[in-house]
RNA sequence: GCGGUUGUGGCGAAGUGGUUAACGCAUCGGAUUGUGGCUCCGACACUCGUGGGUUCGAUUCCCAUCAAUCGCCCCA
């Protein structure tokens, strides 16, 4: 028996890999104007920064993580998210230090979890993320979110969900939860198994339940907005100021909870509303997380951020019909006739190709006829026809493929012929 | 971790408890002794995800397993 991918993992072949590319290069290019800076971290860490970084509590620490004891004797983790990586770094690299701040960062890679596969949802997947540290200024929230509504955007999608939050302050918070637990305690009873876990653990967590979302204590729940003291207020209503300011359309949900522990105050979430999406329509999820680089040992630091999948990108592009054609093209396939043209064209394709000309030739020993449709299929510009008597006499046949017309050429000026066919194509 | 659906050539897709496993696309060859996109002809599955069972006989029935896919939970 052959041996296949493991679960929830992809190949990505020649095809699909253009439109991957694409999104690639479009994000490297907007961060360059964006001023973020790539940072490359290990895919995998000591399971320890995820437990502390994320969070013990949460799901991804607790049920999906890939971690393996190495021949060392160390617990280590693939990397289920970014940022916990990047602050490490960020504290470790003594980045706080560095004279341009704050520091702006980006990082593009597989990030893994072990789940179970659905649509949009993979076992290893692409995420790319921002990270901004080291400003509380409510603008740079702005600027994170306007960056990832921007890549999205560009790339065609118009059916998207911006939704915020404020989670507010330590201080808020931990009145909103005192409120949370005496609001749900005394009657726990009638919720889900989760959320009567939930209570001590992350009261929070009760308010997105899907199970007891039309339970009476949910409508009359505490809300965050209620309990975030004025300088949290004042914040999260800057930072709205700010997105409207960018013409970034919003919305507020109170009930937005961002699944890992590190965050707090602006909590945002990007969704597809497109029809055909499948289950899970969260293209993007990011937050602030003051706080995090001093949990992993670091200078009090604050930091925002988002992490979005390519995956999901391309899902939401594809509900949305949005294709993206790519036709490649080559400029010349040359079609040899015989063993000794054969063996010439060989030298002949190394001449095109180092003078800048994209080439291809046969390597199945095929007909004549065989190679002009092999050539068609690649979107030859011309056929370069050598056989015999070409070779007798020193010249090659060139076809235009889009005319069908031919002339002879002699060898010595095929290159420089193909070249300015090539500029005169504009290509 | 739980539930639904599915698993036949490179791809798409019929099919039957019985012995040659339709068809379409793609590919290759020929019609056109050295020229593509159209047309016509021909070739192309020691085998029906894997393992086991029932049976005289299974790709077809049963069980298990693996995988894909969709959904729950949760998330990107």
């Amino acid at each position: 028996m052959s041996i296949s991918i493991p679960r929830g993992t992809q190949d990505i072949l020649p095809g699909n890999i253009e439109l991957w590319q694409q999104i690639e290069s479009k994000a490297r290019e907007l961060c360059a104007n964006y001023q973020y800076h790539e940072i490359r971290t290990p895919i995998f860490e000591h399971t320890e920064l995820f437990a502390r970084g994320v969070g013990d509590t949460t799901d991804i620490v607790q049920k999906e993580m890939y971690t393996f004891e190495d021949r060392g004797g160390r617990s280590i983790t693939l990397r289920p998210e970014g940022t916990a990586p990047v602050v490490r770094a960020f504290v470790e690299k003594k980045m706080f230090g560095v004279a341009n701040q704050p520091v702006k960062l980006y990082y593009m890679g597989p990030m893994f979890r072990y789940e179970r596969p659905q649509s949009g949802r993979f076992r290893q997947f692409v995420q790319f993320g921002v990270e901004a540290l080291g400003s509380n200024d409510p603008a740079i929230d702005a600027e994170v979110i306007s960056l990832a509504m921007n890549l999205y955007k560009q790339m065609g999608l118009r059916r998207l969900k911006l939704i915020i939050n404020s989670l507010g302050d330590k201080e808020s918070r931990q009145a909103h939860r005192d409120a949370l637990i005496s609001h749900f305690k005394p009657r726990i009873g009638e919720f889900c198994r989760d959320c009567q876990t939930r209570l001590e653990k992350n009261p929070l967590r009760i308010l997105d339940c899907k199970q007891d979302r039309d339970h009476e204590l949910m409508k009359t729940a505490p809300a965050i907005i209620d309990y975030l003291n004025d300088e949290s207020k004042a914040y999260f209503e800057k930072v709205q100021k700010h997105l409207t300011a960018l013409n970034i359309e919003f919305e507020v949900d109170a009930n937005l909870v961002r699944g890992l522990d590190y965050y707090n105050h602006t909590a945002f979430e990007i969704m597809s509303d497109a029809e055909g999406f499948g289950a899970i329509t969260t293209l993007c999820g990011g937050g602030r997380y003051n706080g995090l680089a001093e949990e992993l040992g670091g200078p009090e630091t604050p930091g925002i951020g988002f992490a979005l999948s390519i995956e999901r990108l391309i899902a939401a592009l594809n509900a949305e019909g949005i294709g993206t054609e790519t036709h490649e093209q080559i400029d010349c396939y040359i079609a040899a006739l015989g063993e000794e043209a054969r063996d010439y064209s060989v030298g002949l394709l190394q001449q095109l190709r180092l003078a800048g000309i994209s080439a291809e030739k046969d390597y199945l020993n095929r007909k004549i006829k065989a190679q002009f449709k092999a050539a068609d299929r690649l979107h030859a510009r011309v056929v370069a026809v050598l056989g015999d008597e070409e070779l007798q006499n020193n010249v090659i046949n060139v076809k235009d493929m889009s005319t069908g017309e031919q002339i002879e050429v002699s060898l010595d000026s095929f290159v420089p012929y193909l070249q300015k066919l090539q500029s005169k194509g504009g290509n």
